[in-house]
RNA sequence: GUGCCCAUGGUGUAACGGUUAACACAGCGGUUUGUGGUACCGCUAAUGAGGGUUCGAUUCCCUCUGGGCACCCCA
């Protein structure tokens, strides 16, 4: 009996398996994301999949958790040493670069829907491999651009069924941070003693870091402690105060969070994160979050290019829409079912399907059945509207029976005039539906 | 990577250191060899893997695997 588990294979940790129910939630995603994708201008991109490693350490940084301990990094059978994505943004510039995007009217703007990967222990709405939508859009300083983006990713979610919050920030400009992280340490070096075994170890590391640590302490010290804000540079200043302009001009639940500093070396300037705050114990939970990588294109040996993007993890949207219980459709009933008795029917509706299929319509069958009852059972089951049945009572007539499957009135029609009869039905089905819904 | 909790058919649950591991749903078959959405009957199917304690383990212990939570980090 347990002969047949031991052979079992299972799921690899963190990995999952997205089954046609679920399938539902990411089908209403997919459409969102290339309805927001058409009304924004931007354009669908899938990079692969593997990269050369170093393209996430000269991007997302070596030193940050991504790439030091979290990427799926092998040597291949040419002695490249790749890397499975741990996201997407640093392909997709890497493709601008690579393929002359800079000779395209610009912003260049690019979406994208894929998995990336992250050896990260799994949790709730945590994978190894997960998925991840994003937009960016490459060569526009202006920060309009920046507030179209955050306004995408708020707009977007909300639209899902979500009970969505925008924290933003800045986090300057390479030189501005530089002199902010200065301050910062200054402001930490005198109070060290208090800040917990992790955040001493950050303190040289990634000093930013100790803004968001969770520890009370921390939490305390780094509420008091300078804000980026107020070490911008001028131009970096009356940008971000231009992005939070737009965003006052938009229907836009955000707040300003002077603790936000992202996860990847890449950003500069307008940082923002996404969170779903339809818990009830007030914890948010990060869906997403994006901001300004205004050095990336050049780090990668392309121009200067300005830069903005933001990514969002579908899975844990999908956790949020099924929490929120937004509907999702059972799938799609279908029109018509062609139902067989006999050898000699099973024939000729074999045929009848294939006819009715190529002209339009909408059918299902079990041609591997053989009793009414189940064919019956099934049509119910795919909620057709209409069912065929031909026996061979029918085709010595050549007519077909057609069953209303919700009153349960058949009527004999000619054989010939099938499509003609199934179309009036329709019409006929489509007006009622029309006229309930007035 | 660290700590805590969990693991029974496809799914949701039950039970016990000792005959055949119970129930519901789903699946399949039948009652009705031509009628579903609403009946009845039957069948299939499980103690995650490995080791130990024991006369005997699904139950107790250890390891592994997987899941959940927290930390870390992120999406």
């Amino acid at each position: 009996m347990s002969k047949k588990k031991k052979n079992r294979i299972q799921l690899v940790k963190g990995m999952k398996d997205i089954l046609p129910d679920e399938q539902l939630y990411w089908n209403i995603i997919r459409k969102k994301i290339d309805n927001f994708a058409r009304n924004y201008g931007f354009f669908r991109i899938d990079t692969p999949i593997v990269e050369f490693t170093n393209l996430f350490k000269r991007t997302v940084g070596e030193d940050t958790d991504v790439v030091s301990k979290e990427m799926y990094s092998f040597v291949s059978q040419g002695g490249d040493k790749l890397s499975l994505r741990p996201e997407n943004t640093a392909s997709i510039v890497r493709s601008y670069i690579e393929h002359g995007m800079l000779n395209l009217p610009q912003p260049v703007k690019l979406f994208y829907v894929g998995p990336q990967f992250r050896h990260d222990n799994p949790q709730a709405g945590r994978y190894r491999q997960f998925w991840q939508f994003g937009f960016e859009a490459i060569g526009d300083n202006d920060p309009i651009i920046d507030a179209q983006l955050i306004a995408i990713s708020y707009y977007l979610l909300k639209e899902l069924g979500l009970d969505i919050e925008v924290q933003v920030n800045s986090v300057g400009d390479v030189n501005s941070r530089n002199e902010y992280i200065k301050v910062l340490k200054k402001y930490y070096q005198d109070n060290k003693k208090f800040l917990c075994k992790d955040c001493n170890l950050r303190f040289n590391k990634n000093t930013l870091r100790l803004l968001d640590c969770k520890n009370k302490k921390c939490q305390e010290l780094g509420n008091d402690a300078p804000q980026m804000v107020d070490y911008l540079s001028e131009e970096g200043k009356e940008h971000f105060m231009s992005v939070l302009e737009y965003l006052d001009e938009l229907d836009i639940k955000y707040t300003l969070n002077p603790k936000i500093v992202r996860g990847l070396d890449y950003y500069t300037r307008t940082a923002w994160e996404i969170f779903d705050c339809s818990s009830k114990d007030g914890k948010l939970n990060a869906l997403g979050g994006g901001g300004r990588y205004d050095d990336l294109v050049e780090s990668l040996g392309g121009r200067p290019t300005p830069a903005v993007g933001f990514a969002v993890g579908i899975e844990r949207v999908v956790m949020k829409m099924q929490e929120a219980k937004v509907p999702v459709s059972k799938g799609r009933g279908c029109d018509i079912y062609v139902a067989q008795l006999g050898v000699e029917a099973r024939k000729k509706s074999i045929r009848l399907f294939e006819e009715l299929r190529a002209n339009g319509f909408s059918v299902s069958e079990n041609m591997s059945k053989k009793g009414l009852k189940d064919q019956l059972e099934s049509a119910d089951k795919k909620r057709a509207k209409y069912t065929l049945i031909m026996g061979q009572k029918e085709i010595s007539d050549d007519t077909i029976l057609i069953r209303d499957m919700e009153s349960g009135v058949q009527e004999i029609v000619d054989y010939k005039k099938i499509k003609m009869e199934i179309k009036k039905r329709l019409d006929k089905h489509l007006a009622k539906n029309l006229k309930l819904k007035k």
